[in-house]
This record gives structure tokens, C-alpha cells and sequence, in this order.
DNA sequence: GCTTAGTTTTTTGGATACAAGATAGCAAGC
DNA sequence: GCTTGCTATCTTGTATCCAAAAAACTAAGC
């Protein structure tokens, strides 16, 4: 975590509300902040605030700190820290704390190899799956995204880039493998940031778009053909010399 | 003071990954109590006794008791349930206690349909990885089934199955799918149990065997195809009616 | 000037104490 | 006799406290 700030400071302000979720819009506003967020809440939150690279990795992810932050005692945020480090999140390291993990090039294939595996039965059993309402709300995935691209919101294209994979999981209705892609997807927000070159964006939305044709067209072959191909883009796009600035492999240097 | 080396960073990725090799296959506790295990290893001896059905679903695992047998605090028992409940294969009610989990038929399902999609590519992978030693280690646990079979120690036999699969996924070198089937192994034992027809062995061992043949033979399609029949017969194994019979499910009777 | 040793400060790891919630036991009523 | 309501007990959930480890800082020496 080579690069230029040294530390860098976790998001304050964290805006985020993960999915159609507790819009607790109608608190006393004063007392607002007072509300003390479960352990789910944090843990979304800081997931969210991973994924839209806000908390970039390498990050050290404090007790302390983040315990202010959110209003809580060390307790809970230690919780958190151990469940994004048992999805590999975040990495600790013992008695120094918790960093957000810097995947490597391997493991950074590995990832890209497993959602090309997952991925196309997902659609396709997506495309079987879908009802009408689901269709529905592919479409106004597509169009947030579609927005949020139009005004240049970065963080939002993100985090609904990966929403979008995760919604079509959802459809899919495997459990196991929704939860599975939702960690895939976590890991590969932390490679695009690694390795991505910059100004390529993550998901050219237009695939999204075709995805959601296929499985309109109830097309589940011509689907998960498609998000073969979408998925080696995304993976096209990254630049995996890039990665080994990062960290001196002193093992390999010495030897 | 032993501030041996200047800033070594090396790249850790200690963390999470402890259970690559530990196959204390004799894991009888009868000695060496006072040492006060790590959670890694309390983890491992509590998913090993779930997995050997000592623990079967339904059994309450209350953090005192738990932190008697071990011998250390809540604390750490909390934090081995917690990694449990996260991999789903303890169910944790709000202020109730974690339960070991009882898979729906829905979910057993949901699980065998992930094996089917992974464990081919995986097997297939690993057809390509296998170095001699690997084929060597398979075998050699193909021996120990044998020999807990021979020996009719029902406990060794379904974890050993269990391990050969997991064997297999580190053989292939995705660390990322290799935790995941990882789970999915557990939730397995847990289906197994719930719904195995009496006296079906779970997974008959000259298939074990056949498929090492033909990693050996390198021929990963005849590996893959093995491997889909493989979990259709143990799946086919099952009796999902009887599901029912444990729990009544309220949801379905008032509606 | 740079490195090295010793000291202080910060941070994590783990145990304990306390509060809230749930279960179980007991008594009273229909 | 069985159900219902109350009280006591036990379990879980959370905050705090203490010890150990690491990092930062300071000072001394080459």
C-alpha cells in the first residue's frame, strides 16, 4: 500500500443505504446520530464504504476509531472486522490490527476464475426463474446506473455495478451461490481498484443492458454467453503488472 | 530487542487460511486439555464434531458449557460461533443461543445444485494441477477411508469422504473456491444426516477411487463426468420426505 | 548524520462485570 | 386437570477493564 498518503482517513461521512432497506427517515433529527446501528448496519456500511473505494485497501480499519465513528463500543466493531476477515475482506494481522486486504494477482484471478465459472449458470437459472417484477427491477437497476453514469457519480457506479450481479443471484434463488457472489463481488471491487487502468469504467452499462434483454428474451444460452464475455471484459480491462509496485515481495528479492 | 529485520512487510496473508493442511485424522481429546486452544483450533475441533455428527443439527452449543470443555472464556466460543453461524452451518437465535443448523430441504437442494456446478470444474482443474505427490495423497486417503470402512468407524468414514472432496479443491489451487467447498462440505454432513435413508454409506468409496483413476489418467472429462454422477448418487441417497417429520412448520399450517 | 538501544504511548487481545432478555418453575384460577 | 400469570434463575449481549504486544518517540553512541 504503496501509495501516496500514508493514511488515509475512513470515511466520515458514510451516506450509504445498501439496498431497499431501514430508511429510518423519521427519527427526531436532533437525537439522530444518538441511535446506535446494529452490528448488520455497520458491517453493511463499511462493506459499502469497501466497495465504493472510499475505505481504499490498505486502509487499517482501527477499533477505536471506527467504534467513534459509529457510536459503539470496541465490541461490535471488532464483530464487524471479523466477519469482512472471514470473507477476506479484510486481513488481520495479529496484534496489529485490521487492514483492508490487497488482493494479489493470483488471488485476484482466482476471484475472476470462480465468477466465470458461477456466473453463467446464474443467469441462466435467472432467466428461468424471472418473474415479470424481477425483469422490473433489473430494469431499474439498469436505469440507476444509467443515472448515476450521467452524473458521474463514481462510488455509485460501483457499488450498483456490482448490485446488478448480485440482484441476478438473487433471482437465481440459490441461496448458497447468492451469498458466494456477494463476496465475489466485494473481492473484485478491491481488484478493479488495485489493478484497474484508470478510466476504465467497471461494467459498460450497455452489458448490463444486454444481459437483461437475454433474460427478457427468456434466452438463457445467449445469457450466460453474454456474461462470459462481459466478465472477461472486466477482466481485460485490468492491469495486472501494475499490482507488484505495490508490495516488495522480499521473498522473491531474496533468492 | 528482537527487532530482527527493518520494515518487513511480507505481504501477510497469514490470517484465515490456517486450515490448509491439519488433518489430525485421531482427534481424540483425551490429552493435553490444560493447554488453552487457540479459537482456530476450537473452531476446528467443534466443525470436525459437527461434521462426525457428534453434534448433530438441533444441538444447542451454550457458550458457558462449550467454554467449560475448552477451558477458556466466552469470549473465544463467541467468536467461534460466530464464524460458524457465518458459514450458516450454526443458526444463531437473538437471544436464545446458536443451534446447529437444520438445512431445509430447500437449502439441501440449494447446496447439492452449487456442488454439481463447482466440484466438476474443480475436479477438471485439478486433473491439470495434480503433480505425483498430489495423486499420492489421494490415494493414500483413499486407503483411509478403506480402512475406517474396513474398521466400521461410521464417524471417520463420512469425514474422510467429506475431506477427500475438500483434497480435491486444494489440489486445484483456487483458494477461493477451495473455502467455499469448504462449506459447502459441512452443510453436506449436516444434509446427510438429516435425510440420509439409513444405512446408505455417503459416498461409496470405489467412486472415491474411480476418480483418482482418473486424475491419474489426466483425463478431466471422464474426471468431471464421474464427478457429476458421483454427487447424483449421493444426493439420490436422500430422502427429502422426511424432513418434514422433525420440525412442524408453522409458517405452512397457518396459511 | 545515521543507526541503535531504551522508554513511553497506543492498540489489540482477552476476561470480567453487568444489563436485558428468555426459560423454567410455581402458584392461582377456570 | 389444564391453562394462565407471576417470579426466580439462567443465558445471552454489551461495555468496560487489564495485560501484552507493537509502534512511536527519545536519547545515546559510532
Amino acid at each position: 500500500m504503496p501509495r501516496s498518503g500514508p493514511s488515509i482517513k475512513p470515511a466520515a461521512r458514510a451516506t450509504t443505504l445498501a439496498k431497499g432497506k431501514p430508511l429510518r427517515s423519521t427519527t427526531k433529527p436532533a437525537a439522530a446520530k444518538a441511535a446506535q446501528p446494529s452490528v448488520d448496519v455497520i458491517h453493511q456500511r463499511v462493506l459499502t464504504a469497501i466497495v465504493e473505494h472510499r475505505l481504499p485497501p490498505g486502509t487499517k480499519l482501527g477499533e477505536e476509531r471506527l467504534a467513534k465513528v459509529f457510536g459503539v463500543s470496541r465490541t461490535q466493531i471488532r464483530q464487524v472486522i471479523e466477519r469482512l476477515a472471514h470473507d477476506r475482506i479484510v486481513t488481520v494481522q495479529p496484534n496489529r490490527g485490521a487492514y483492508v486486504s490487497s488482493p494479489s494477482v493470483d488471488e485476484a484471478r482466482e476471484v475472476f476464475a470462480a465468477r466465470r465459472l458461477i456466473e453463467p449458470d446464474l443467469i441462466r437459472q435467472a432467466t428461468r426463474m424471472a418473474q415479470k417484477a424481477d425483469i422490473q427491477r433489473l430494469r431499474h437497476h439498469v436505469a440507476q446506473e444509467s443515472a448515476a453514469r450521467a452524473a458521474n457519480d463514481k462510488r455509485a457506479i460501483i457499488r450498483l455495478s456490482g448490485e446488478f450481479h448480485q440482484l441476478i443471484a438473487e433471482i437465481a434463488g440459490n441461496r448458497f451461490l447468492a451469498k458466494t457472489m456477494r463476496e465475489l463481488e466485494t473481492l473484485t471491487c478491491l481488484v478493479i481498484i488495485l489493478y484497474d487502468a484508470p478510466n476504465v469504467p467497471a461494467c459498460p452499462y450497455h452489458e448490463h443492458s444486454d444481459l437483461v434483454d437475454a433474460i427478457e428474451a427468456r434466452d438463457a444460452e445467449r445469457a450466460a454467453v453474454h456474461m462470459v464475455e462481459h466478465l472477461r471484459h472486466v477482466e481485460a480491462s485490468l492491469d495486472f503488472q501494475r499490482g507488484s509496485d505495490g508490495e516488495i515481495d522480499f521473498g522473491a528479492v531474496f533468492k
